[in-house]
DNA sequence: CTGGGCATCT
DNA sequence: AGATGCC
């Protein structure tokens, strides 16, 4: 592809705008040219980076016991080397090498069992929580990889460089030689260098891991360009070598999102290379895939990709699973849930949310297709079930569960017959944040679980961090020292990084335009949000407030009550009537962005508090449902842990059992609200997947 | 002798 | 619930 730089400019420009989604382009892009315009054309770009980290496993055991870094390492799970470090790579091991083929090539070969991924994963969130006090736009994929988009850093920065002579590109440049190229024609790439590179050394200073970097326009060019130059070693891509980049993949399957069948429906209609899809005709792509995803892929065919760095909160499902040869027994499979769950309860206490849905997945044993076809079966969990895993009456839990799980176990197996089992999965969803908000229409139905606990859920105010010049250094007592400071002794980590990361979470499903406002007074019109919505210009308690909130009510709630309100997870979960823009300073202002409870009735205090009282609030649960014979009145009068009791019978025996009897007709339970209340919901706690233990 | 997670879409 | 995709 010989395109001139500004012919491929152009190119995905059109491309962008006559087909794909119509939504607006990046915030950059949309604010950009009329700051930015006479800088050329890549101005109304974003600047993605991807990160990976260099045979993570490897390296995290590595920094577990530094005697593993002079020897061949590698990553064990079942049979299989996951992952092995550059010394057992040089003897010609790879990644996903069976331990057969591993000690054959290489005999000396030290293994170290990686099934528990509590290390790696602990590890994991700490590298993106590190990304994100420099950036809230990171989105997660995996363990060992993160996308971030820097395109407002990146802006910020070029407003306060005023000597565009002296830019240079970091690290590697793709199919060029650095000194060849010019790197004030690309001042936001080259800035997006600089960034790169100093967010590696931070990552590498401060958690001691080391990783590579790419730099592009969106996030599929970032990730390809990323693996160029490996290990630890940084690359740029150029607008001019997209197509080079995009010509240089030696299949359609590495094109990520294109995966076994995507390739060999692709396969089927002849498409083997890039250059094939590309050159196909849409119209035909369509007639297999469905208009979206054939347009979607032509795209990254031709290396186009607008998907937003969607930042990732904390998971939405918390899962545990084991693989075995074989297990054909009902206390075989008894035992191995009660193994799976009790780990699970333990993460799911850690974590802090109460879980509404349980999930048991198999994978039965078959000659033919062995790794495919699980099946899977998931039921609310009761309430007071929920309850003991977050309070921590862990064992009690498990016992519950695994009632639950035979249940629905035996909805997939009959032990009377002989079965074969190679894999069993236990998981947690729809996980509910203390604080979290059930909404109806209109109104806000809250309450909120749990009640003490004070250390889980830590309430961050904080500022964010300046990317690079001045910085206001505060202080807050928070939970980043530990965490950071395992092996490396001399770094400190102020509060204020970790408290920028937690406040960019709190707008993690927010517009993206409105994400970054930090305290550097030079972005006047880079922020559009800033622009295109009133409420963001003023900073008073009541322009934040929905309508119908009344400020009088809220001032006289006792303190925890108020905070509680303000919680991020209760905040978010409001139909968001005002976007507010995160002013860190913001955050720190107890008047900032106020929710409200449905002003009929008071404010509604914490669920224990009702249950103390004998107020369950019940009926306002919108997935839970009368027996017909039930007079809901009469219901009221009962005592909560009678009225508790009742209603997770009825529950477990509509999802469980599922008898039509009890089963009512109109709407089926769980079916609306998943995204406020699911969503809204777990931003709270995504701190605790950042703190040590 | 093909992990153990996670997410999204349908 | 399952399929598919990412690592």
């Amino acid at each position: 592809m010989g395109n001139s730089e500004a012919e491929m400019e152009e190119d995905e420009t059109e491309w962008r705008s006559s087909f794909v989604d119509s939504a607006p382009l990046s915030p950059a892009a949309a604010s950009g040219p009329s700051l930015y315009k006479t800088s050329g054309p890549t101005s109304a770009h974003r600047v993605i980076l991807h990160f990976d980290l260099d045979c993570f496993y490897a390296q995290v055991e590595m920094i577990r016991n530094p005697a593993l870094r002079e020897v061949p390492l590698g990553i064990q799970q079942k049979y299989i080397i996951v992952t092995c470090n550059y010394v057992a790579r040089e003897q010609g091991l790879t990644k996903l090498m069976s331990v057969t083929d591993a000690k054959e090539k290489c005999p000396q070969l030290v293994l170290v069992k990686g099934e528990d991924l509590t290390h790696y994963r602990e590890m994991s969130y700490k590298v993106t929580e590190l990304l994100m006090s420099h950036c809230p736009l990171v989105e997660r994929l995996g363990f060992d990889e993160n996308f971030i988009d820097i395109t407002e850093m990146v802006d910020r920065r070029l407003t306060q460089t005023p000597d565009s002579d002296n830019f240079s590109v970091k690290g590697h440049i793709y199919s060029h030689v650095s000194a060849d190229v010019k790197a004030s024609d690309y001042p936001r790439l080259a800035i997006g260098s600089h960034i790169a590179a100093e967010l590696r050394e931070a990552i590498h200073s401060k958690l001691g891991l080391t990783g590579c970097a790419g730099i592009a326009p969106n996030k599929l060019l970032a990730k390809l360009v990323c693996g160029t130059f490996k290990p630890n070693q940084q690359t740029t891509l150029l607008p001019q070598n997209h197509g080079d980049i995009m010509g240089s993949l030696s299949s359609l399957r590495k094109v990520p999102g294109v995966g076994h069948q995507t390739a060999k429906r692709l396969q089927a209609l002849g498409l083997v290379s890039i250059q094939n899809l590309q050159l196909f005709p849409l119209n035909d792509l369509a007639r297999e895939f469905g208009g979206p995803s054939a347009q979607r892929l032509k795209n990254l065919a031709m290396g186009v990709d607008d998907s937003p760095v969607t930042p990732t909160g904390a998971p939405q499902s918390l899962s545990d699973e084991d693989s075995f040869k074989k297990i054909s027994s009902a206390k075989d499979v008894l035992e191995k849930i009660q193994q799976l769950l009790s780990s699970l309860v333990e993460r799911m206490n850690k974590d802090g949310r109460q879980p509404q849905t349980f999930r048991l997945t198999i994978r039965r044993y078959s000659a033919t297709n062995k790794w495919f076809s699980r099946e899977s079966r998931q039921c609310p969990i009761p309430n007071h079930v929920g309850q003991k895993i977050t309070s921590g009456d862990s064992d009690d839990a498990v016992v519950q569960l695994v009632q639950l799980a035979m249940k629905l176990f035996h909805k997939m197996v009959d032990s009377r017959a002989a079965f074969h089992l190679t894999l069993m999965n236990v998981c947690f969803s729809n996980l509910q944040s203390r604080g979290a908000a059930v909404s109806g229409k209109g109104s806000i139905t809250s309450f909120f679980t749990h009640g003490t606990s004070p250390g889980k859920a830590p309430i961050c105010s904080s500022q964010s961090q300046n990317d690079s010049s001045q910085s206001h250094r505060r202080h807050h007592q928070f939970s980043m020292h530990n965490m950071v400071a395992q092996h490396n002794p001399q770094m400190t980590v102020t509060a204020e990084s970790a408290c920028s990361a937690e406040a960019a979470l709190h707008g993690s499903r927010r517009k993206q335009s409105s994400v970054v406002a930090d305290e550097d007074p030079p972005l006047q019109s880079g922020c559009s949000t800033a622009r295109t919505n009133p409420e963001e210009t003023g900073n008073t308690v009541t322009r934040r407030l929905p309508s119908n909130f009344d400020p009088d009510v809220f001032e006289h709630l006792p303190q925890d009550i108020q905070k509680e309100l303000l919680s991020p997870a209760y905040v978010n979960s409001i139909p968001s009537t005002s976007i507010s823009s995160l002013s860190p300073t913001a955050e720190l202002d107890p008047s900032y962005r106020v929710a409200t409870a449905n002003h009929h009735r008071p404010v509604v205090p914490s669920a224990s508090l009702l249950a103390e009282e004998g107020r369950l609030s019940l009926p306002r649960s919108p997935d839970c449902k009368f027996p017909g014979n039930v007079d809901p009145e009469v219901f009221s009068e009962l005592p909560p842990d009678v009225q508790k009791e009742l209603m997770s019978e009825w529950k477990q025996q509509k999802s469980v059992l599922k008898t039509s009897s009890s089963m009512k007709p109109g709407r089926s339970l769980m079916t609306k609200d998943r995204k406020a209340a699911g969503k809204g919901g777990q931003t709270n706690s995504l701190l605790k997947y950042f703190k040590p233990s």
